[in-house]
RNA sequence: GCGGAUGUAGCUCAGCUGGUAGAGCGCCGGUUUGUGGUACCGGUUGUCGCGGGUUCGAGCCCCGUCAUUCGCCCCA
């Protein structure tokens, strides 16, 4: 037991759970690209500025959970808490406002100084996607069918409800926003110490609030559905027609109000009863007003992330672990020519790997442990015969195969030996 | 940041009302170097999370601390 600990909230992907993580990730990428998506890589961290100019000073992301520090000369930089404020900084910084739309999958390690707990680490990983300069609701449909495709890929869509509210345009929130601190204030003296504190800094959170008492107040509280002005109404209706026509069902939840603050029109959710009190597995929405605030011109953007981890707990079954060919030596055959097979073999794409000691038997137990596909047995007789018993290690049979066959059809032959599940 | 639970070998756990640690699995070696996943034999492993305190004596009691976990907050 070392002293040594993984700082808290961190933690290491070995095996299964490499193999999980590899997959969603992999998954997403494809899934990605048959909507056009490029993906995009950006820093790690970014000045400061690029996430508390972004997301709001009151949300906590901003207010207590960014790990932020000074470079040498004084500047503070900040580890990225989320994906979208970078992404487009990025935009504005390499000029590519001027080619719009802009389709970007990104995947990678956020940083937030949380309270640990299931599904919820302080270095956590998103994937995302973000569908910049079109300010249709077909965007908006789409980056949802993306999200809704990829789960369905992961195995995972039948566990996951999608919820779906709209904030209207900036007109229709900010009346609505009125609205509702003018009914909570009213009630001041029933609303929750936590709610209390959201009136003062984000009044639209304590729609979605847990406290019994406050949800009796918010059943009555002003609805965005009233405020909505005619374009927002008619950007929602499109929206929610648009979806039907991809084939995809959701839920309209007046309480998806999201907590950064950039959002605007679609907000959705993505949620599942399977992970506690960490049940959304993918979240987004429009945010029309970022990439001005990045200092770029107004570009309409809508998108979403999704947290890794979570989905990786999600599914079912973790892809299998690759199995490999193994070269078991018998005798003491020559070393140059077993040297050489290891690599024609290798250089046709097969994953061989060869034991560094041990009897016949021990290697033998260690290629069943590792769960080889296959065994070639290669000794004296075999080379000069110019041949390998190869064992099927599922079946337990054996053949002698010669060279120049087992060369020639290599990667055909063995293909389910190096195949990885995680493709 | 707030509240609850937990913390004994690599893993899962046992350890009765305090007397200085055990099992299973795993791992390593072997059952005479042309054959594994079965069987048999042998072996290995712990500052009982860490630091204090009470006690003649603590894995068991008390305090603190760290970590994990569940809920709140927040969020992917």
């Amino acid at each position: 037991m070392s002293s040594i600990q993984p700082v808290r909230g961190t933690h290491d992907l070995i095996g299964e759970q490499q193999r999980r993580h590899a997959h969603v990730v992999s998954v997403a990428r494809h899934i990605a690209g048959l909507y056009g998506f490029d993906e995009w890589a950006t820093p790690i961290f970014e000045e400061t500025r690029v996430f508390s100019r972004s997301l709001g000073d009151t949300s906590d992301v901003v207010s207590k959970e960014m790990y932020s520090f000074n470079d040498r000369d004084g500047e503070s930089l900040t580890l990225r808490p989320e994906g979208t404020a970078a992404i487009c900084r990025a935009l504005v910084t390499n000029g590519l406002t001027q080619s719009l739309p802009q389709k970007v999958f990104y995947a990678g390690p956020m940083f937030r100084y949380e309270r640990p707990q299931k599904g919820r680490y302080r270095q956590f990983h998103q994937i995302g996607a973000e569908l910049l300069g079109a300010a249709e609701p077909l965007a908006d449909a789409e980056a949802i069918a993306l999200a809704h495709q990829l789960l369905t890929a992961l195995g995972v869509a039948d566990d996951v409800t999608l919820e779906l509210n709209t904030l209207g345009d900036t007109a229709s929130r900010d009346a609505w926003r009125a609205a509702l601190v003018a009914y909570f204030s009213g009630h001041k003296d029933k609303l929750s110490e936590d709610s209390l504190n959201r009136l003062e800094k984000n009044p639209l959170r304590i729609l979605d609030s847990k406290d019994a008492g406050d949800r009796v107040l918010v059943a009555d509280a002003p609805m965005m559905e009233d405020f909505l002005t005619p374009e927002a109404r008619a950007f929602w209706d499109g929206l929610r027609r648009t979806l039907d026509g991809f084939g995809i069902a959701y839920k309209v939840n007046p309480s998806i109000v999201r907590g950064l603050d950039y959002y605007n029109h679609t907000t959705f959710e993505f949620v599942t009863r399977r992970l506690g009190s960490q049940g959304t597995v993918l979240a987004g929405g429009r945010y029309d007003g970022l990439v001005q605030q990045m200092g770029g011109p107004e570009v309409p953007s809508i998108g979403w992330a999704a947290g890794v981890e979570r989905l990786a707990m999600l599914l079912e079954e973790a892809p299998a672990a690759p199995r490999s060919v193994v070269i078991v030596p018998v005798g003491s055959p020559d070393e140059g020519a077993l040297l050489s097979i290891l690599q024609t073999l290798r250089q046709q794409g097969v994953r061989v790997e060869i034991g560094y000691r041990g009897s016949l038997r021990k290697r033998m137990e260690r290629a069943g442990k590792q769960n080889a596909s296959h065994v070639l047995f290669l000794g004296d007789d075999e080379l000069a015969r110019g041949s390998f018993r190869v064992k099927n290690m599922g079946t337990g049979e054996e053949a002698e195969v010669s060279r120049d066959t087992l060369f020639s059809n290599a990667a055909s032959m063995f293909a389910k030996a190096g195949e990885s599940a995680a493709q």
